[in-house]
DNA sequence: TTGTTGACGCTCA
DNA sequence: CTGAGCGCCAACA
C-alpha cells in the first residue's frame, strides 16, 4: 500500500508551526501532543527532513526538555538559531533558553485549549 | 537481517 | 547544576 510515511512529519511541522513568535516548545511536548509521548527521538529526525518541507518550519523555536539549543547540530556551528531566538524576543544564555519555564509553549495544552475555547 | 546513529527524556550519582 | 547511563522509536548502512 501507499506507505504516507511523512504522516509524521508532517504533523510536527504543523505544530511547530503553530508555536507563536517568542515562545518555545520541546521534542517531548510535540510528540506527546501527537499521542506519542516517547517518541522524543521521533521529533527530531521529523524535524531534521523539515529541511525539505514545502513551508518554512521555525525549528528554532523547537529545544530539548533543559531548554537546550540542541539544534546546533543541524543549524550549524554559529549561534544563528539564538540570533533567530533573540530576534523574537527569546534570551538565549549559554545555547541555553532564558526563563525557559515561562516561554514554554505545550501544544498539548494550548491547542487543546484553542479547541475549547472555540 | 542486525547493528549503529540521532535536532531526546528521565533517573541516578 | 553537571555528567553519565539506560530507554524510546525510526531510519540508514
Amino acid at each position: 500500500m501507499a506507505k504516507e510515511g511523512g504522516q509524521f512529519e508532517q504533523e510536527v511541522w504543523e505544530v511547530v508551526r503553530a508555536v507563536p513568535a517568542g515562545r518555545v516548545t520541546t521534542y517531548g511536548a510535540v510528540a506527546r501532543a501527537l499521542g506519542m509521548p516517547g517518541a522524543s527521538r521521533r521529533v527530531g529526525w521529523a524535524l531534521n527532513a523539515c529541511t525539505r518541507a514545502a513551508v518554512p518550519v521555525p525549528a528554532h523555536r523547537v529545544v530539548n526538555r533543559s531548554g537546550l539549543l540542541t539544534g546546533f547540530a543541524h543549524f550549524g556551528p554559529g549561534l544563528a538559531m539564538a540570533e533567530q531566538l533573540q530576534s523574537e524576543g527569546i534570551a538565549v544564555e549559554a545555547g541555553r533558553v532564558v526563563r525557559f519555564a515561562e516561554l514554554f509553549w505545550d501544544p498539548a495544552v494550548e491547542l487543546a485549549h484553542e479547541a475549547e475555547r472555540t
